[in-house]
DNA sequence: CGATTTTGACCGGCGC
DNA sequence: GCGCCGGTCAAAATCG
């Protein structure tokens, strides 16, 4: 895996980094947009992008308690296995003066019933992992198309099993699958379609087409002021380039106003 | 039968 | 230094 090329492509361009450029390193600042799902008739219910750059909080706290069920964990003592073992993973070199691959993740918190959201990409899920705070676990995808080192993560809120919250990390720098195409790229408009050559990466177009929820708005009509407009400005403020904090303190971070859409 | 999911183990960072 | 924890690997199981 080179994430490398990813990080170049990411943090290092000059195009991303514009697009960026208004993202602050030093204080977490984070917005979050509701959209009017009501309208659209979805009953999958809207899309919330949220995003702050750099955090430092650790603890997440929000009162939760632990589920019960950790039982596994990973200290699990390995007993006997057959004999050869020692040659799983281990071998990662790479990294050389760098320390290790930071690139700009997107969190959105996006009200479904379903951990799936159909965004036009092929995802093979690699791994899961039971979330501290919460009962629900998180699901760890990667991009089938080859060379394609986008990743995401997906998990379910425990405070509103209702409301997924999907990480991104990377970006695509090929097509939608054919085979998705006529399905749910079919919802995107054309210009749309195609993401970016490469070298031009358009985040917010990326991160649009990345919500099933989006399609119907964009197809709909952009509110004008929204993030679904032309212009993408508000979006600097939903991209943080190290990485995403505590979910479940995202959403408190959240500012009343962009919530008080809710009945 | 190939592609994807499941699932336990392993790794590396971080806090104590 | 140890244990917790998030992230990833990979073998086995499952799906289409």
């Amino acid at each position: 895996m080179d994430y490398g090329s990813l990080e170049k492509a990411f943090g290092l361009s000059p195009t991303s980094s514009e697009v960026f450029s208004s993202v602050e390193g030093g204080n977490r600042t984070m917005m979050k947009q509701h959209v009017g799902a009501d309208e659209l008739g979805g009953n999958t219910g809207e899309v919330t992008a949220t995003l702050n750059s750099s955090v430092s909080s650790s603890s997440t706290e929000a009162g939760c308690e632990e589920d019960s069920d950790k039982s596994k964990k990973d200290g699990q003592p390995k007993g006997s296995d057959n004999g050869g073992e020692s040659s799983k993973k281990g071998n990662k070199a790479k990294m050389k003066g760098e320390k290790k691959q930071r690139e700009p993740r997107f969190a959105f918190v996006t009200k479904s019933e379903v951990d799936q959201l159909e965004d036009g990409y092929r995802w093979r899920k690699y791994g899961q992992k039971a979330v501290k705070n919460s009962p629900y676990p998180r699901s760890y995808y990667r991009c089938t198309t080859q060379k394609c080192t986008v990743k995401k993560r997906v998990e379910r809120s425990f405070q509103d099993p209702s409301t997924v919250i999907t990480t991104y990390e990377g970006q695509h720098n090929h097509p939608l699958p054919t085979t998705l195409r006529g399905s749910a790229a079919g919802l995107f408009p054309p210009s749309m379609l195609t993401p970016s050559p490469l070298g031009r990466p358009s985040f917010p177009h990326e991160l649009l087409m990345q919500m099933p929820n989006y399609h119907h708005q964009m197809n709909n009509q952009a509110p004008a002021g929204s993030m679904f407009a032309e212009n993408f400005s508000p979006f600097h403020q939903y991209v943080h380039q190290h990485q995403v904090p505590d979910y479940g303190l995202l959403q408190d971070m959240v500012p009343s106003t962009f919530l008080k859409h809710e009945p």
